[in-house]
DNA sequence: TTATCTGCAAAGCCTTTGCACTTAG
DNA sequence: CTAAGTGCAAAGGCTTTGCAGATAA
């Protein structure tokens, strides 16, 4: 089965929180899994949709919320103020570069500035507990 | 007179725009920089209200719009889902270390980390119009 | 059986908009 | 005089919550 350990973590944090695992719910982890990131729960719902006609999108909002709790859903918001999720385990710490064109979002890293971040952080006193980096810019294909 | 130099900004894109100087308006625009960055609207409608017990939010809306859009605000939205204003005339580009404890923002650049920053969009194919950093930690005061 | 899960609709927040009146130019 | 500004209340998005019926353990 797919997304065996996935399901499994998320398993094991309804088992400790004395929760059940719906069936819907379930739909909506795997389709989460499935899709690419970046997803708002509006477009979340949409997908589910498909299968699941019925499927209120307080369902999905419940059960975004509830990755996010168990560390399989981070929420990362962009420019405007709407809400989309990533599913980051297994995933490595990682910035994004945004295309503003395309709207095309590219995962990065670079040892080097997250290294600076710390030593930065680090003069002015401050113990990181994490941090978000967004580019903004136009991608090859959009060109300037 | 204070803010003698945004004034004349803002006079100078209302004349542009055809659009006229309120008096409720000027109000907020004064408090707004007079004020400690990182206000949300509703702070600023607190603040004006002292002097206007009758000034509407919308006005306060309106006005970070306008200012927004002469360049005078910038938005800034940090974890959650809040707008917070800054107003950045005259202030050179910035990034922000928040303390998770008790809130404060301090306003940090790091010209090594800017030059990085470029150099990794370029590598990815993107050229860069903007970008934002946040680091979250605790500042000194609140310890770890 | 019993606490949780779900869908629905209502409620909540923050923000924007429509309207009638006021005011700047 | 005429178009823009303002306060108020209503409307708009997105998200959360209350409730009654369905369902997992």
């Amino acid at each position: 089965m797919l997304f065996q350990s996935e399901i499994e973590i998320l398993n094991s944090y309804l088992k400790k929180k004395g929760l059940k695992q719906g069936k819907q719910r379930l739909d909506v982890v795997t389709v989460f899994l499935e899709t690419e990131k970046h997803i708002t729960p509006e477009e979340l719902h949409d997908i589910v949709k498909k299968k699941h006609p019925n499927i209120g999108i307080a369902t999905v909002y419940r059960t975004l919320k509830l990755l996010s709790d168990c560390g399989l859903a981070r929420e990362v918001v962009f420019d405007g103020r709407i809400a989309r999720y990533e599913h980051n385990y297994g995933h490595d710490h990682h910035d994004h570069l945004v295309c503003v064109k395309c709207g095309v979002i590219k995962e990065v890293i670079d040892p080097e500035i997250e290294n600076l971040q710390i030593m930065l952080a680090k003069k002015h006193g401050f113990k990181i507990t994490n941090h978000r980096m967004e580019i903004y810019g136009t991608c090859k294909k959009c060109g300037s």
